[in-house]
DNA sequence: CAGGGGCGGTGATCACGTCACAGACCCGGA
DNA sequence: TCCGGGTCTGTGACGTGATCACCGCCCCTG
């Protein structure tokens, strides 16, 4: 059983097949998919894992664009394969991950014939442009109390506990360790969250929801 | 003579006859070709004049995403029709604007038959998405006097004059119009720039091309 | 059990954003 | 010509964020 069938509904059998027998790497956590700089070798498809892009500064600060989940491509790749720019986001491998690679030559000949392909491919890159808008937006215009509640409602899972360093955090909003610190030690003191070495408890979700859509 | 055949090259002579003749709506200075919201109604191409799309925080302050030039299609409109996301952005017009609209249906069907076609979609998409990597890089981690100084530049023609008051310039670089006024006064103080009601001059523009690419 | 490395806390200092307000300039109407 | 409102710019005060320089603390490993 292939993974083309699910991941990309309406192509035909014939693509489907060619598609199924790509080979597939499997990568481990940690692994770099792409640095800043490189050039795509083709259109990548994670099948299982998740990949984080994020952006670097020269002071070495961090800032995480989006991430890549099961069935969906990495838009970085086709933006390469595309417009003819290098990447400027650096992927890594959040577990064990297993993506397939779609040579250029298949990714072009699919583009020109599949509806369905078109489909898929257009839509990835409209959804990653829009959520780099609305990153941009909260960059620009949030406070990092904001962004730093969204972050933590987004790695809570249904337990609300967040396994994450303070510096993890930081990285993830764009902004300082020490600055996350000082804002979680506020937020402990007003009863939302409790901290503890590498971890967050989120107490009070709802609070932490007002917080995050605040100015 | 059609605007079909230079801003497309490649196409094939009928399909450059079908767009040259599309209607070409002009829009006068000011006019907003979206807001936040709305849906699109077809593909935008500029074919005179300049575009800017910008976003607007709920505290009203802004910052410019990018500009549409001749001969360049306006990729939100490529992305409603794509995706199905209403716009984020604002786009008004900088001067009288000529565009012309093509509507959904001939879109895909263009998308679908010429590889010319495609590859301009597709390269203008890869190039945006790659302009608003740089922004965010831009503003997550570069100092406004840094961005300051690459908005001067960009907007200072070879007579190294810019027509524009410092709300405009705290707009294009999403800052506060009081830090602009402090940043350029710092400025005049190193030399650099001489200020006037609504005008900057560049005197130094070296120093400011230093300072743009400063961390 | 002694280091050492990763993690978190703290104070000082500077850059930025925000608010409130005061001049200065511009332009049109009386 | 003078007046008055709108726009543009300058300024002080204050809170938030980023950065630097530390210093503890916990945990792991040798």
């Amino acid at each position: 059983m292939g993974w083309a069938g699910t991941a990309l509904p309406g192509l035909d059998a014939e693509d489907r097949a060619r598609l199924d027998a790509l080979p597939v790497q499997v990568l481990p956590d940690g692994a770099h998919l792409f640095s800043p700089g490189d050039r795509p070798q083709g259109f990548a498809m994670v099948l299982s894992g998740r990949i984080e892009v994020s952006l670097t500064g020269p002071n070495g600060r961090e800032i995480l664009l989006y991430a890549v989940e099961p069935g969906q491509s990495c838009i970085q790749t086709t933006l390469g394969l595309l417009g003819d720019d290098a990447y400027s986001g650096e992927a890594v491998c959040i577990g064990p991950v297993r993506v397939a690679v779609i040579p250029g030559a298949l990714f072009h000949a699919l583009m020109a014939r599949s509806e369905a392909f078109r489909g898929f491919v257009f839509h990835a890159l409209a959804t990653r442009m829009n959520d780099m808008t609305q990153l941009l937006e909260r960059v620009a215009f949030t406070r990092v109390e904001a962004r730093l509640a969204g972050a933590l409602l987004d790695l809570g899972g249904h337990e609300g506990i967040v396994e994450a360093t303070h510096a993890d955090l930081a990285a993830r909003i764009g902004s300082a360790r020490e600055v996350v610190s000082r804002r979680l030690e506020a937020m402990a003191k007003r009863g939302m969250v409790s901290t503890d070495r590498g971890r967050v408890a989120l107490l009070d979700p709802a609070a932490l929801r007002r917080l995050a859509v605040a100015l």
